[in-house]
DNA sequence: ACCATGTTTGACTGACGCGTCAGATCTGAC
DNA sequence: GTCAGATCTGACGCGTCAGTCAAACATGGT
């Protein structure tokens, strides 16, 4: 080879643009020229790493996703109390600041361009399973301590997680009933019902 | 007038094709040429009733919103036990036919470009306000009659209506971990959670 | 110096689709 | 029958934008 590669580094920066234009334009209005624009690279060099729009997309919430798992996973790490760590769990989702935001709306994104592309319905499988075996994890480990409800774990993750999703595109609408305090609230609100009054203290 | 107004008429028409090109090639690939097709009207005749494509979205979101509300105010009016009046109000939203499947579409494009336009967060604001008032109402009178469990009212139709749209999301998606008998059984599951142990029977 | 290869550029092309428009057609009133 | 106004048509203009390409540039090896 002639050159060191900068290929991992031009992707990430290619990446993180098209994330940054898609939360701020929406993904139908994002062009590849805004990418290059705010990447300050030439949109020839977007084609050169990316052969279409469509792969640029793909791989932009592929990253987006394996960015965020890897954010998450520390947050837990100190944790024990299972009604803590499921309320720590759902607040790191909350659309607290702008990397946040911008994972949301590009997720939000997914979703519908999903309905009509299986290729996107495969990467939502396996981001919803990671995410749902981790969640069910901790409501079942909480069940065995004796400090939750009973009920299906599994069932209660499906709930919870939708729940989590439907809120975020509420805060993301700038709903004045549904504001990001409100957001917290309700999980909040929810992890309480689902722990047992004798364990809470 | 020299003619009786088609107006009316050729309006609904045209939001109908709208709904179901939308639905099935998503919003942003959505063409007026698509819905000319589909309605067997020429693509002039769109643009003479609906000046832009953004009017013609809106007022088919308008049109849908409007429809599925009156389908909706009939369910409910034979049932008295709370907890059924909540079981029957959730499975009124399951993308269970054609018509449900379409609404959702729309439903889940509006709230993407709503992100982006406030025209249509007022319209989401007005939805989700009507459809949080008449749960909340339901909740209210099954805590005062002792068959729910105590909770704010509010938060509890928040979480519930956030965990619909959710749920409806990966239904739509047609994942693998969340099919339309999943949603069901996750619907009654949390009504079951909400209803007191000794008023289920 | 020179080459091979990796990288970058931006003007260009070709397709696409919204919205226009000039005229055609239909309907009821008189 | 004729007229006014409503309705309808479909070809076309025109801007937009993804993707191409030929040429330029950079870098390290020899």
């Amino acid at each position: 080879m002639a050159r060191p590669s900068v290929e991992a580094e031009r992707r990430e920066q290619i990446l993180s643009a098209t994330r940054s234009v898609v939360a701020e334009k929406g993904f139908k209005a994002m062009r590849v020229a805004d990418v290059a624009a705010r990447s300050g690279i030439s949109s020839g060099t977007i084609h050169y790493y990316f052969d279409t729009k469509r792969d640029l997309m793909h791989a932009a919430f592929e990253w987006n996703f394996e960015n965020s798992e890897a954010r998450r996973a520390a947050l837990l790490e100190d944790i024990d109390d299972p009604s803590e760590r499921l309320r720590m769990l759902l607040a790191s989702y909350l659309p607290a600041d702008d990397l946040l935001i911008e994972s949301w709306h590009l997720w939000c994104s997914l979703w519908v361009e999903a309905i009509h592309e299986p290729d996107l319905q495969e990467l939502n499988e396996k981001v919803y399973g990671e995410w749902r075996r981790g969640m069910a994890a901790i409501i079942r480990d909480g069940q065995l301590r004796g400090r939750f409800v009973d009920g299906d774990p599994v069932l209660l993750t499906n709930a919870l997680i939708s729940m989590v999703d439907g809120l975020a595109i509420q805060v993301l609408m700038s709903s004045r009933s549904m504001t990001l305090d409100r957001m917290r609230a309700t999980c909040d609100g929810v992890v309480d019902l689902l722990t047992l009054p004798a364990a809470a203290g």
